[in-house]
DNA sequence: GAATTCAATTGCATTTTGCAAGTGATACCG
DNA sequence: CGGTATCACTTGCAAAATGCAATTGAATTC
């Protein structure tokens, strides 16, 4: 059989689920400064280039945290501080944040430096695995609280 | 040097103006239709289970024009049907949507047949030069005009 | 030539967004 | 200590985007 019937599964489609979740204007731009800009409270995100609204930043980091891809923890060297870190799901949203840089590398005018570009085009899961691995080593990120 | 500082590009970042194009609740859902189940008219994306509203279909495919991402072209056959393809940019962002229902498959409840899943995700790169291939060639696709 | 299909468009109500100005809790400084 | 600054939001309101239903005009079928 050379093509299954590409037809059933528009209905429960995964890409609707995931539009549901991260189809707007700001999720995904937090989501990079979260996995690939090492930025992890409010303030670092207002300070993106993109310049988020507070609502509307408080409002996306809430809904990421719902949907288990986020989550935070209070400072403990500074109690006002929130740090926001990737879960396991958050951190397997790598990929596509890739594909979706490397896409846009190929057909937009972007002031993304070379080298960064070439070595993910080259090498995607050696840049996954170290960035997951930053994560997963806790002297490497945002001091973590006592919980 | 074990780490660049990952922080310059975050101006004029590929992730911003690839979500100045995609980031809606339905720009990659039209894409999905065109990329995935051989949609090819405003018929069939507006019969798509998420009900787009047809002013909005209207202006996604606009746009998506205007990126460069879909072409149309009356039917030769009916020229009341409109149909859409995706260019070579738009087919470039298989990668994306791919690794989109990869990541949504493994963390939420999906209607998508396990068997199609597998398949992408053991050989995505095949699946993208089946469907690259299709598209290259004109007798699988609905019948080009004259153009 | 009347009814239907297709790809939109229009008008309007509802929702979401963006912006500016607060707010309360904590930290820093003299 | 007391005052100011910082942090993570929240609030109120105007502007924009979205959703919905009805309509349009060209092309096609009956």
């Amino acid at each position: 059989m050379p093509e299954p019937q590409p037809q059933s599964w528009r209905s429960a489609c995964p890409v609707n689920i995931a539009l549901e979740i991260l189809g707007d204007r700001w999720t995904l731009l937090i989501l990079r400064d979260v996995l690939l800009f090492q930025r992890s409270t409010f303030k670092d995100f207002q300070e993106s280039p993109e310049k988020i609204a507070s609502n509307i930043l408080a409002d996306r980091l809430k809904k990421l945290q719902q949907h288990g891809i986020l989550e935070s923890h209070r400072s403990e060297s500074d109690a006002r501080v929130i740090a926001y870190r990737p879960t396991t799901k958050g951190l397997d949203l790598l990929p596509v944040l890739i594909e979706l840089i490397l896409w846009t590398d190929r057909y937009e005018e972007t002031g993304a430096p070379r080298r960064s570009i070439a070595r993910l085009r080259r090498a995607p899961h050696e840049v996954i695995a170290e960035i997951k691995a930053a994560f997963a080593d806790p002297t490497k990120v945002a001091k973590r609280s006592g919980k």
